[in-house]
DNA sequence: CGCTTCTATGAAAACGTTTTCGTAATAGCA
DNA sequence: TGCTATTACGAAAACGTTTTCATAGAAGCG
């Protein structure tokens, strides 16, 4: 590989200068930078991170840490879309992405915060992994710049999707199609869940309805098994609701099958909304109405407020950013009365 | 940050001795080797791998090359899957990940090549991305290890998903439910493509079919709406087929659309098969019938092929390694005769 | 005991940069 | 012309490792 020395030698200039003339210092002289920088090209030099990396403490790389057990991580279509709109946004500026894990490393297995420190990461973007674990702790509390997705911790950016006004919004919609008997199956108890279910009593409320207890289910996000057994629990009651919200579109499908498999028509007999609006959301028959989360506006902004942390630790603001999203109407509430 | 210079003044030893007892070399006696060993982890050492790589031209971290426009690398549910276990496995045998893209460096665009060697990348591996481009060729063509996916290049270890086998497995089974009105809706013009439409034809032929030109129509790979059109052709045709295989199992729900909003029924009325077997097809109703590609297998042996050639390059043959899928029943196909 | 052979350790160079500081040459100015 | 200020460059140290080679001392051996 060609170093600065090679070009050093062949211009008969230091390396210093050469460092100087390809980062554009101003105090070389335009005639020796633009010949230093002729050479550079033609003998095909490009600079070693590694070596720039041990010098500045700047890798120019950013982590990204997801649950890194299979299907659940890089499978999973909301995570997957932020992760891609944080991965465009980052290398728009210059940045490269690498997978924080908890590799092995001397022997030993290295903890998160230890991997980064190995790498020399930037700073990290923590999503969609149990914020609660002692890795995850020990990550959040180091000096390393951190921005959380949909979790909040003191001190730490955290960029979240506007759960309250999301389900406010579905709520209104559903109310508004002249539905007062309102079931909820939910997911796994987090401060996302708990936003949720907040904003749906609270937004049904303001519409004068009291959700009984009964109404209120848990399956798991994600779970179209188990949304499935609850959905059949749903439809067995007596007095059973006529609409039905889900953890996410994708448990919703759960959800249609078992009122499929009872005979019954989607929304004829029963609606049923999601949470999300992932693809699976357009596919399925009549077509889901949900919330869809921003997951491109989630990922950028992720990005932005990470490397403003990099690079503008003084005058970065720390503080949730709430993201909102927008109900996308399909075809699964009937309009009712 | 400490390092192996701080160790060693705590020691009382030189710094070579520190790195040679934390890198387990025998040279260095046992008593000496456990107390500098104890100092390191008591004083929170942890190497620094840009100063490795600097050294060792070796960083342990390997390349990932995907379409880097937004809505078709980590959405894409089956490279995502493929991209989960290429992961798993890799971060098992104690390498990084990174993405690989075609990032600003030194105030001008890299190629993805020079950006491997920028980041000293061990190798990388290439998958759903237009092989045909001078950058991807420039890769392809350096010295550095790559192992492709789902495309052949001379003198490169290439993981394909059998697609032949797979067609097979897929006309089989729906001659053996009787059909023989057969389409095929196919995606993009490839490699993949091609081998799917001749095993496509080669297997009916077996069959005693043959499929006029009007039966084979093209549309693209994740396109809904365009498969839904050709499907509304075929439905229109007056002697239309019984069955018609989708270019995947995404745009499969588009070819769904247009059965039911013609009032027909799948699979009474028209048969409809798909390829990939995502989480998707088993959302459908009805489930849909397709071919499942081992995205776990192609995974994790595209990172064993991909380290085997880093790590031991002599004796790594260089071949294609066709991975065979499964054949996923749903009832999507009807029974004839 | 004198010789060789290990064993355990360290000195130093090297990897490819960046950056500080010093200095020679030039320019500006009275 | 003599002075200072500026410009243009280089020497050298440093970042944190790895690795080669040298060497002091211990051990083996007759």
């Amino acid at each position: 590989m060609v170093s600065m020395k090679d070009i050093a030698a062949r211009c008969n200039v230091s390396v210093a200068t050469v460092s100087k003339a390809l980062n554009g210092y101003s105090d070389i002289g335009k005639k020796k930078r633009e010949e230093i920088q002729a050479a550079a090209k033609e003998m095909g030099y490009f600079p070693n991170s590694s070596a720039r990396a041990l010098k500045t403490n700047r890798t120019y790389d950013l982590g990204i840490l997801f649950a890194d057990n299979l299907q659940s991580g890089l499978t999973h279509d909301y995570f997957a879309a932020i992760l891609d709109s944080f991965k465009v946004t980052a290398e728009m500026r210059g940045y490269d992405i690498t997978f924080t894990s908890m590799n092995m490393v001397a022997n030993r297995r290295m903890s998160y915060y230890e991997h980064c420190r190995y790498r020399g990461l930037d700073g990290v973007v923590i999503a969609n992994i149990d914020f609660t674990t002692p890795e995850v702790l020990e990550l959040v509390r180091s000096n390393l710049p951190v921005v959380t997705i949909d979790y909040l911790f003191d001190g730490r950016i955290a960029i979240v999707s506007d759960n309250v006004k999301g389900m406010k919004d579905l709520v209104d919609y559903v109310c508004g199609m002249g539905h007062t008997k309102v079931a909820y199956i939910h997911g796994d108890d987090n401060s996302v869940t708990r936003d949720r279910i907040s904003s749906f009593h609270r937004a049904l409320y303001t519409h004068g309805i009291t959700v009984p207890d009964s109404y209120i289910l848990k399956s798991r996000y994600r779970d179209g098994d188990t949304t499935m057994y609850r959905m059949q629990e749903l439809l067995a009651m007596q007095d059973r609701p006529t609409c039905v919200f889900t953890p996410d579109d994708f448990s919703a499908v759960g959800a249609y099958h078992a009122v499929q498999e009872a005979g019954l028509r989607i929304p004829e007999d029963i609606s049923i909304v999601g949470y999300d609006g992932i693809p699976i959301s357009r596919a399925l028959f009549p077509k889901l109405t949900t919330l869809m989360q921003d997951t491109k506006q989630i990922g950028r902004k992720a990005a932005q407020e990470l490397i403003a942390l990099i690079e503008t630790p003084k005058t970065t603001l720390i503080e949730k950013c709430l993201i909102e999203g927008t109900l996308l109407e399909g075809a699964s509430v009937r309009k009712l009365g």
